[in-house]
DNA sequence: CAATCAACCTGGGTGC
DNA sequence: TGCACCCAGGTTGATT
C-alpha cells in the first residue's frame, strides 16, 4: 500500500515527536518482521533524524546507524497505539512515546543497519528532489526496453513510485502503460516528469491514499483516494473524455488507463 | 543482462 | 450466513 506519499506523510508526522528522543526500550514480539535488530544494542541511542527515502522510513541514530522500515502492502507505523494493536515491534522513547510497527500479512520489515544510506544505495533518484530533472527521466527511459510502467515501478530507476501513482502519472501524461520506455519522445518524457511530480505532490497534500489498509502515524485514513483519476476505476468514465477506464495486466500488475487518452 | 513469474502471507470483497 | 474464489498499494529470487 504505502508508496512515496504515504511514507512521506508518516515521516512528517513522526518527525516532531521522535527527533532528539533517546530510545529507552525496544520490544520484539514478531522476530520474523525484523532484520538485524538487537534491543540491547539500540537502547540508549538517540534518534537524530526522521526521514524518508523511496518507500523506506528511516530513523537515523546517534552513532550513524539507522532503523529502517518498509511497509510493503499492509505494514503500519503508529505513534502511541491503542491497546487493540498487535505489534511486531515496539520502540519506546523518552517522553513516554511509543512507535509501533505491525503487519498482519507479515510482508513488511524493520531493519537495523550500520549505514542506512549504504543499505539503500540501490535506489534510483528521488522524483521530488530539486536535482531531479526531465533530462534525467528521459535518459532513464531511453536506456530501458521494458514497458514504461515496469520502468516506473522498478525502484532502481526511480525511488518511491508504486502501482497507484504510476497509473495516475501515466494517465496525466497521456501515455499508455504498455509503451516501451525507450519509445517515449523527449516531449512525452517531459510530460511524464511533470505528471509524476504532480501526482506525488497531490498524494502528499492529501496525506496519502487509503484504499484499504493504509493509515497514517495516528491511525487516520488518507484522502487521496477521493482524487484518483483512473486507479481502480475500471468501467467508470475517464475524467477527461468520458470513455470507460480499462484494466489490463502490465509488468504483472493490474493497470488502469483510458484507451482513448492513452493510445498505444 | 532483461523480462517474466511464482512466492511470500493474510484479510477483505464479491458472487453464488 | 457460509463458503469458494479472486484480489491486493511490494519485493525478491528463480527461471527463461
Amino acid at each position: 500500500m504505502p508508496e512515496l506519499p504515504e511514507v512521506e506523510t508518516i515521516a512528517r508526522e513522526l518527525k516532531p515527536f521522535l527527533e532528539g528522543k533517546r530510545i529507552v526500550k525496544i520490544e520484539i514480539f514478531k522476530p520474523e518482521l525484523t532484520v538485524g535488530i538487537s534491543p540491547e544494542m539500540l537502547e540508549g541511542k538517540t534518534i537524530n533524524r526522521v526521514r524518508r527515502r523511496g518507500k523506506y522510513l528511516i530513523l537515523d541514530l546517534s552513532d550513524g546507524s539507522g532503523l529502517l522500515f518498509h511497509l510493503r502492502l499492509t505494514g503500519r507505523l503508529y505513534l502511541n497505539p491503542g491497546p487493540e494493536i498487535n505489534p511486531g515491534l515496539l520502540i519506546h522513547t523518552e517522553g513516554n512515546l511509543t512507535l509501533s510497527f505491525h503487519d498482519p500479512r507479515k510482508l513488511g520489515r524493520a531493519y537495523w543497519h550500520p549505514a542506512p544510506d549504504e543499505f539503500l544505495s540501490f535506489l534510483g533518484p528521488e522524483p521530488l528532489a530539486e536535482g531531479f530533472t526531465p533530462q534525467e527521466l528521459y535518459r532513464i527511459l531511453s536506456e530501458r526496453k521494458a514497458s514504461v510502467k515496469a520502468v516506473l515501478l522498478d525502484q532502481r530507476n526511480l525511488a518511491g513510485i508504486g502501482n497507484i501513482y504510476a497509473d495516475e502519472a501515466l494517465f496525466l501524461a497521456g501515455i499508455n502503460p504498455r509503451r516501451p520506455a525507450s519509445s517515449l519522445s523527449w516531449e512525452e518524457a517531459e510530460k511524464l516528469y511533470q505528471a509524476i511530480r504532480e501526482v506525488l505532490a497531490e498524494g502528499i497534500e492529501r496525506r496519502g491514499t487509503t484504499l484499504s489498509a493504509y493509515r497514517d502515524a495516528f491511525g487516520r485514513r488518507g484522502e487521496n483516494q477521493l482524487s484518483l483519476r483512473v486507479f481502480r476505476r475500471t468501467g467508470k468514465p475517464c475524467p477527461r473524455c468520458g470513455t470507460p477506464i480499462e484494466r489490463i495486466k502490465v509488468a504483472g500488475r493490474s493497470s488502469h488507463y483510458c484507451p482513448k487518452c492513452q493510445p498505444i
